[in-house]
DNA sequence: ACAGTGACAACAT
DNA sequence: TATGTTGCCACTG
């Protein structure tokens, strides 16, 4: 089955969030050289929920430590999504206010250094 | 080929 | 501060 190249280089981002940080839509954007496709990022976690466990793209992939910019959880239209994801965050340590609001200044992770994009990129990463 | 969709983001009221 | 609008992008029938 082909995957969409660009939600794979999405899933190996993520994949490298540490944990206990978290990281926004548009940054993961930005590492893929594409400022500008936020929206599509959080389309391609959209994706990776309905992937069918077993895929080894998107098994154990820690969608929950993706916010928005505004620092929200921001989990519409699905059921519960928004506090599942607070649980999850909260249970490695990220303080989550009542209001589903994280503070970036705290548990922002800034990102990859280009050289491990371009490995990421070019199908170097570690799998 | 093309219009529709959405777990965004920045800006305008 | 809180909504609403607009630009963007990759993927899907």
């Amino acid at each position: 089955m082909s995957t969409p190249i660009f939600f794979d280089q999405v899933y190996e981002v993520i994949r490298r969030v540490p944990r206990g940080r978290v990281t926004t839509y548009g940054r993961v954007a930005a590492m893929l050289g594409r400022p500008n496709a936020a929206r599509a990022v959080g389309y391609a976690l959209r994706a990776a929920g309905q992937r069918r466990r077993g895929d080894t793209r998107t098994a154990d992939l820690p969608w929950y430590r993706v916010i928005n910019s505004a620092g929200r959880i921001s989990l519409p239209n699905m059921r519960g999504g928004a506090d599942r994801q607070a649980e999850l965050l909260r249970a490695e340590g990220v303080v989550v206010s009542d209001d589903l609001l994280i503070d970036l200044s705290v548990y922002l992770w800034e990102g990859l250094h280009p050289i491990e994009i371009d490995d990421i990129l070019s199908g170097r990463g570690e799998p």
